[in-house]
DNA sequence: GTCTATATTGTGATAGAC
DNA sequence: GTCTATCACAATATAGAC
């Protein structure tokens, strides 16, 4: 016969909003120190091969509280990507979104992006991994991000971007591209290289130092390559 | 105490070589039928979410079937990760390879890598995620598909492709680009937009059919994008 | 809040009948 | 070669002491 399963439990410290200080015995150190390590491990595992043992030893805790502070993995892996994609997608609306020049966007967007996958590798291929295998995150994400459903947000950029491309395109000084072909080709080129980097490791035998070498010349011929390829 | 953990297995019938005719009972069609099913299945679950039990359900046969024919999973992830590979990377050797014009090579490996993952969009993502959790599965398998080390076929090919570049920057047709960055901006600008799917769908609003207009669109403009990126 | 111990399932793998 | 039944263990999750 059936049974009635899991539906509620004890109350989380997590959903208590920061009141002042820290009541009585609560570190608040130790909920960061789990999904600091849970991170880590989600990160170079990949959120179905990550063990919750490996998160606890990595944190240097017991399994249990692993779940005493999140409910169960699934949220644990939530938050997490929450984490990386907040960390990673405000500074990118940030530079696409201020009032400068096309070429200067190009410019600080791949000096940005190459900067900052160079710190944190393993994300472009857990983040791709993660949206394959769970799409509706990703939406859900957005609306959390920005605040208002996704489609207006990114309409309204595209917008921007497109007018900034038609001027160009008037003045004479660039080709006509869409606005969606644009973001896409200026993100493969500086975000791929990271995700595929166990392919270049091998077909090109970079190891770490080459390829540290290979985003430095990256970084400064990246943006003249796409800058290039935009003139009329 | 210590057990003796599992070591040796009965003989499978992948181990013997394709002697004359199928020898009294043997399909020879169930074990492609599981090949088959293991690959839609890692392609959408990724290798760590796959469950043997889906396998056996998609290829319509028991659980005790696939390590009948592959003894563990784990060789049998390997087997789909190699036909994933053979099916993808000859066809791009062969176009990088013929001695054809470069702008040729450009538009003839854009429209082969669009068609070709246009037909089978999980390649990428699952591509990048098996790479990144078994880096070391890469050099095996290239070494089994070119039948010389990496490094030697990767060296000649990346000659090669240096050496048209460096003709065309001499006959003033183009600027000077390292061959290797060459390779990787032209992959990425193919691949990425596939691997990244998910977010595209959300960010841009393209469901399947926007999607193939994009990637249509894409097989056009991209060579020209591409080519007109290294004009002098 | 944090631990130890245990429950409960999920999952890869094997034995053995047919 | 293919199946049913089962094992062994890994992994998530919970109970309860401190």
């Amino acid at each position: 016969m059936a049974l009635t399963k899991r539906s509620n439990r004890m109350p989380k410290p997590s959903d208590q909003p920061p009141s002042g200080q820290p009541p009585a015995a609560h570190d608040g150190d130790t909920e960061q120190r789990i999904l600091d390590a849970a991170h880590a491990v989600f990160l170079r595992r990949g959120t179905a091969g990550a063990r919750m043992q490996e998160i606890a030893d990595e944190a240097g805790v017991n399994k249990a509280l692993l779940h005493y502070y999140f409910r169960s993995k699934d949220r644990l892996a939530e938050a997490v990507f929450q984490r990386v994609a907040r960390t990673l997608f405000p500074p990118v609306l940030a530079v696409m979104g201020s009032p400068i020049p096309l070429d200067e966007k190009v410019r600080r967007f791949v000096a940005l992006e190459l900067d900052t996958l160079a710190r944190s590798p393993f994300v472009p291929a857990y983040l791709i991994a993660e949206m394959n295998q769970h799409p509706d995150r990703v939406g859900q994400f957005i609306h959390a991000l920005v605040g208002v459903p996704i489609d207006a947000a990114a309409g309204q950029m595209r917008a921007a971007l497109q007018a900034q491309i038609d001027a160009g395109v008037a003045a004479g000084t660039l080709r006509p591209i869409a606005a969606p072909q644009f973001m896409v080709n200026l993100i493969a080129l500086c975000v791929f290289p990271f995700a595929a980097r166990p392919l270049m490791a091998v077909a090109l035998g970079l190891d770490g130092a080459a390829f540290d070498a290979f985003i430095a010349r990256r970084k400064v011929e990246l943006p003249e390559f796409f800058l290039n390829a935009l003139r009329p």
